[in-house]
DNA sequence: ATGATCGAAGAAAATAATTTGCATGAGAGG
DNA sequence: CCTCTCATGCAAATTATTTTCTTCGATCAT
């Protein structure tokens, strides 16, 4: 499905003429879009017959149908490559700030393990309670929209972003109940304090943060999220989308796997908005 | 950039072969995207240099452009016409809401206007205080989110999600203030209470919202965002991407706005992260 | 009503791109 | 030093695409 992360991977069993090939690729993506065979044989020295078995090999049935696995990849999957905003004109930063969400999200789905996935969506169905844990501004907002996702679908759950709070939830909590953190950098040593704590009672921890961070060592299990960031501090951090999203995966997972518990708590709230607020039912659940 | 846009556009006014074409890119995509011209034409019943004339038409330079262009819209574009998530496994279901997830970034960027953007980046940085309203787990969020962003770059910000506070600040606001509110489904009529008193006292009024709503029409800049939704109920809203990608566009907007403020306050922020929290000045602003 | 004009669409030819088959040469291994 | 294998390019064959030319049909003015 992604080109892109193939090439890279086969990059070192390449012979010396498909090297060059790929390196054009991953240099000069719009080119590569664009050229035909021939130019872009030519531009590596090469002969198009050497581009065609280099797109066989790639697991592509002609260079026309490689044509396309690169442009679809390239929407989204490339533009990390790409520079800042051209300029600070609303359209500009409008493409760029997108672009870099729409990214965050493909390359967090794509290190998505759904191994994990299953054990977190597994672990949180059945939590008799569970702690959302985050501080600073993004992990705090995770941690209250993942009580805000999953209190809709009846689990018993709160947020917390107080370093205080956090250790004494967690130190109260029991044997069936879950707690669940985020931190952006993996550094959040009072986070890591609590999952330590809480593993000693038995309890089952699931952190969302950098592989191979103190938070990430400290937990039991661990969906990681490694996005590069730019180094434009004006620009918001694009990895808090692919947070968001990996909160909007486990909510889903979590409503199949209680579908019954899920649809009747949403049927409930949804009754209530409708009531109170206003009469066309085919609004949003809550704003 | 977007040729699907483009052909539903210009599709009143294609000849009947050329609708045909049309009709056969938007109904069957995965086909199109493959196919040669001739299979393409033979589909279509028409002949190849038809569907030639047609690509051109669209303002493609030939047919394999064309075929580009599909491909890059094909990744994200046009998932929105794809039905729900083949099942209930991890995998399924990530792809699912990733997929959902960028199309609203896409389809919110597509319908952005840059120049109610800079209108809205003019008076916000030039604010003297901004309060950011919403309500209801969304919009708060949304509401939270832009104090989140705004306060790092200098800007005076609250956020609240409680009308009869919102009610009471929009009364105590004064001529160089600014309010921004959220509402996902346009009916928040307490909102729309705040920004027609706002408005009375010549308060700049600013509304995320759908267009040609209720509140939109309370507002006096309205930054209009209309993302169809599945109706799936147990996947959480794919609008919420959307927004928080119009909050980051108006954030962006602001900084290089107020650079000079901006770049002082980020950094004496920095500055207290990395003497009280660790020492790693790499790592993101605030978890 | 009839001819003129325009544009859409296809046929066929021309052109361009792509693939295949085959030959060559370099390098590894015996 | 030979032989085998593999990468690679050349040229031919195939295939795809575009251009040109022509026809057909609709519309409009006379």
């Amino acid at each position: 499905m992604d080109i892109f992360a193939t090439i890279q991977e086969e990059r070192a069993q390449l012979s010396p003429s498909e090297q060059r090939i790929a390196d054009i690729l991953l240099g000069d993506f719009d080119f590569a879009v664009g050229a035909s065979i021939i130019e872009l044989a030519e531009r590596a020295s090469v002969s198009p017959p050497t581009v065609t078995r280099f797109c066989r090999r790639l697991g592509c049935q002609s260079f026309s149908d490689f044509k396309v696995s690169l442009a679809k990849t390239a929407f989204v999957g490339v533009r990390y490559l790409n520079p800042e905003a051209k300029s600070t004109e609303p359209a500009d930063v409008a493409e760029d700030v997108i672009t870099k969400a729409q990214n965050a999200l493909f390359m967090m789905h794509r290190a998505l393990d759904p191994v994990v996935l299953d054990k977190v969506a597994d672990r949180l169905s059945r939590a008799e309670m569970i702690y959302a844990f985050g501080s600073g501004g993004n992990s705090s907002m995770i941690a209250s929209e993942l009580q805000n996702r999953l209190f809709r679908l009846g689990s018993r759950i709160t947020a917390s972003a107080d370093y205080h709070m956090q250790l004494m939830l967690a130190a109260a909590a029991r044997t069936n109940d879950v707690i669940i953190g985020s931190s952006f950098s993996g550094r959040n040593l009072e986070l890591a304090r609590c999952f330590a704590l809480a593993q000693d009672s038995g309890i089952t921890t699931i952190a969302l943060t950098q592989s191979e961070s103190p938070v990430a060592r400290a937990a039991e299990l661990v969906i990681a999220i490694d996005i590069p960031e730019g180094d434009n501090i004006f620009r918001p951090t694009s990895t808090r989308f692919a947070y968001l999203g990996v909160v909007d995966v486990i909510a889903s997972l979590v409503a199949y796997r209680n579908r019954k518990l899920s649809t009747v708590t949403l049927r409930h709230i949804k009754q209530q908005l409708v009531e109170h607020r206003d009469e066309d039912d085919r609004q949003v659940l809550g704003d």
